[in-house]
Parts: C-alpha cells; structure tokens; sequence
RNA sequence: GUGGGUGUAGCUCAGUUGGCAGAGCACCGGGUUGUGGCCCCGGUUGUCGAGGGUUCAAGCCCCUUCACUCACCCCA
C-alpha cells in the first residue's frame, strides 16, 4: 500500500464541508471589506522566501521544500504567501493603477517540520493583505477582521496579542541595547538564546525555555525604544481595537519569525491546541515591497491558519453533510431502467436522489436509505408499475402517498417542496 | 533534527509465564415472500506495521526499520 508523505493529509468528506464553511465564511467577510480574491502559484524561486523572510530565520535555514528544477534552477513550495503577494503586486505593477490595493487567498504552504498537533507539512491558510495605506487605523481593522472571523466561527478561546516592532530607525537602537543586556544573563540563556544572541538578538525574546523567559524579564523592552512616529502609530493602533471593543494584551514577547515586519505584530492565540498557541499571526511590514523592487509602499497583511482554525470552531460538530432528498428503492428488473431515468432528472432539478442499482431486498434498500439519512423513499417495484403509480415515503412521519408515473419528477418535486414549507 | 508513547479486523480495542488470533461496533443476510431505526439469529472481514533473529513453537522475547502521535524548537 502507498501512503501519504508524512505530515501531509487527507481532507475527506464529512471534514471537508466544515472546511468549505470556513472558508465561505472567510471569503464573504473580506468581500465585504472590498478584499478581491487573488490566486497565486504554490512555487517560486527560491530567492523570494530568502529575501523577504529573512536568511536566517528558522524557515529559510531549515523548513523550506527546496529544489533544483530540470533546468537547474533552485525553487521552493511557498512556506508562506505574503512573499508571493508582494512580488504579484511588483510584478503587475498594480501600484500604478491604485496604490491601494487589498488581497486575500486561500491555499497550501508547506514546511517541513517534524509534524505533531496543529502542524503538518502541508498546512492551508487564508492570507490578507492591504497595500499602500500607512494609516494605524488599517491596522486595527485587519485585526477587527481576524477576530470578527473567529466570532462567526464561533471560536471561543481566542486572544488578541499585540506588539509594535518599530521602524528600522527604531530597531537599531532597541537592538544595540538588547546586545549590551543579553550577555549579564549568558548563564541562563539555552543554548540556541547563545547563538541568537549574536546573530539575531530580537529571536531570544520569543523563546519559550522557562530559562530563557525569567532571564528576559528585565531585558529592555522594543515599546520602549520606539521612535516618536512609531508611538503614536502603536497608540492610534490601540484606540482603534478599543473603539472596535476588541480586547488586546501587549506582547513584549511577540516578536514573530518573519524578518520583515515593522511596527504592528500581532497573533490571535488559543489554549486549545496543545503546544501550539497561535492560530492566526500578522504585522505590518513597510519595507518589504521596496526591499523586493517595487516602490516603497507600506504595507500589513496576516495568515489563518485553516487547520488550527478548524480544531477550535464550535462549528467543529455540526453536521453539514447533505443529505438525500429522494431514495430511490426499485425492485425488480422492470423497475431499475426507469429509476435510473428519474434519478438522473432528479439531479438535474436540484433534488438529491440516491439509489440501488443491485436489485437487493425492499428491506435492504430502506435500511440503505435510512443510514445515509433520505428525507423520502420513491418505492417502485411490479406492483407499482401494473397501476401507474409509485409510492413516496417519507422517512420522519412514515406517511406515505402514491403518485403517478406520468411527470413524476416535477410532481415529487412539488411533494418535496409543500414538504420543506410545513416543515419550516 | 532530538526525545517519549502507540502500531492486532473498516473503527475502538482485549490478547495471561511464548502454545489453535478475539470482543464490541460497523458491514452483509435472515427472522417479516414488498417497508428503515429497537430486538433476535447467522455470516464476512487479518501481511498481528515491515524485515530479520532466538525457539519445537513468536502478536508476545531480541535487533533493524517504517508509520502514527505527543513534546522540544519554531510557527499558521
């Protein structure tokens, strides 16, 4: 037996409609906020992910899927898309039409980690981004858009963590000082803190070692070393969630894993998920459009990720399998010709129609047609045929009617119809 | 990449000091010659994850390997 590559799965029948939920869910809400759809291609060139995300952060160095093509060129399944929507944006010149332009899509990203709950190899997310607005108030509605989501997807343990990373003009000086911190606590830094402190100071304070947290506590903190512009943009970022009513924590600690963000970060956290907290992660990240060759444009986007999001929804056990209008139990050999006829016409009209092609046993069929839940059972069988008219059941209130062969299908479906209206 | 746990029927899992591979559910058929759910009766289902070793004999012991899972790390 062949089997799936590991930390890859299948998404069947039964959990994908939960899916298409979320994602319907998704894509009207950004709709309504004049997101427009955008599709991208799952590999690029490899240089892309290095530059924008950084060449020495934990995805370039380690997660990518990486490869050479025949030609010998180097290309990457995209561990993300943010990188991908940015060089859409460069590519098309989008920015001349309108330097404001707002994105969303949906898709695979790939990164290969050891798999455990929450993380697979192949993980699917709905990414939004907005471009050319510098204004903090794009920020607070991006948020107000992730939580407005969970809430319709009834998550109920989610929380709001924000942090401002500042400018580059900002960063430098938060950096020099966070150097000239981390080495009175080398004692207590893990190993991996050792190496980042030089390579990568701002990573130590998002390690998770309890070590490594109690060294951090009295490490300066990047909030306080903002520049004038970056506090106030933080502050109106702030007044905004407020005027939306979203609640928030600052997070010193949330410095995120992309080097490309500037000022606004942010994660939407949960307890649900094991050693996993987050479920949705974003920031704005001013520099990258230029960094990548387009124009210096601001610009702020997030991920969801669908996975997470699909374990913690209070949709999770609701059934939104669809069910059989019509069950189609025919007997004998007369029978299953003209069946087969009307089953298709059924479709055709919009009715769910099942049946047995086997021929098995009245009782056989019903318990078929009861175990995939048919709202009606059509019986025709000899008896059936001889009078010119078939039996309909219904599956709840066993009443059962006869109809005529002559129009059967726009008759069922005027039955089924004052049906569903007594129904609702 | 590192560590722990788990691999036996479609699913959930028993399986004693090594001695004929099991249960429940599901599925199929019957009880009711053409009517589902409850009940009763009967039936089908196995590379015991894979490979090797020890043994008269291995699901069980030893070695190797793979997969799943949880955690570290990092993130969605």
């Amino acid at each position: 037996m062949i089997q799936l590559i590991r930390g890859f799965k299948d998404i069947l029948p039964g959990e994908v409609e939960l899916w298409q939920n979320i994602e319907k869910t998704a894509r009207s809400l950004f709709e309504d906020f004049g997101f427009k759809e955008i599709r991208l291609p799952i590999l690029e060139r490899t240089e892309l992910f290095a530059r924008s995300i950084g060449e020495d952060t934990d995805i370039v160095e380690k997660e990518m899927y990486t490869f050479p093509d025949r030609k010998g060129d180097l290309i990457t399944l995209r561990p993300e898309a943010t990188a991908s929507v940015v060089r859409s944006y460069i590519q098309h010149k989008m920015y001349a039409k309108d330097p404001v332009q707002k994105f969303y899509t949906i898709g695979p990203m790939f990164r290969m980690e050891r798999p455990q709950k929450g993380r697979f190899r192949q993980f699917y997310q709905i990414n939004a981004e907005v471009f050319g607005i510098d204004s903090p108030f794009i920020d607070a509605q991006i948020i107000f858009l992730a939580v407005k989501l969970f809430s319709i997807l009834e998550v109920t343990d989610a929380k709001v963590h924000i942090n401002s990373l500042g400018c580059p003009k900002c960063r430098l000086k938060f950096k020099e000082s966070l150097s000239a911190f981390l080495p009175s606590v080398t004692e207590k830094l893990c190993p991996d803190c050792l190496r980042r402190s030089k390579k990568n100071p701002l990573r130590v304070l998002d390690c998770k070692n309890s070590s490594c947290r109690e060294a951090i506590i009295d490490a300066p903190a990047i909030i306080d070393y903002l520049c004038p512009e970056c506090t106030q943009h933080f502050e109106t970022v702030k007044y905004g969630l407020e005027k939306f009513k979203i609640p928030f924590v600052i997070d010193k600690r949330l410095v995120r894993g992309l080097d490309y963000y500037t000022r606004t970060t942010f994660e939407i956290q949960t307890g649900l998920l094991g050693a996993q907290n987050a479920v949705a992660g974003g920031g704005r990240y001013d520099s990258l459009v230029k960094a990548l060759g387009g124009p210096d444009q601001p610009a702020i986007g997030f991920a969801i990720g669908i996975d997470r999001l699909a374990e913690i929804t209070g949709l999770r056990n609701k059934d939104f399998t669809q069910k059989p209008d019509i069950y189609i139990a025919a007997l004998g050999e007369k029978s299953l010709p003209l069946a087969f006829g009307w089953s298709c016409n059924f479709g055709l009209e919009g009715i769910r129609c099942e049946m047995d092609f086997s021929n098995r046993s009245l009782k056989s069929q019903m318990k078929r047609a009861d175990r995939l839940k048919a709202s009606h059972v059509l019986i025709v069988g000899n008896n059936e045929l001889e009078e010119g008219a078939v039996i309909l059941r219904n599956m709840t209130t066993k009443k059962q009617i006869s109809i005529p062969i002559e129009n059967i299908v726009e008759k069922v479906k005027a039955e089924l119809k004052s049906y569903r209206l007594s129904d609702k």
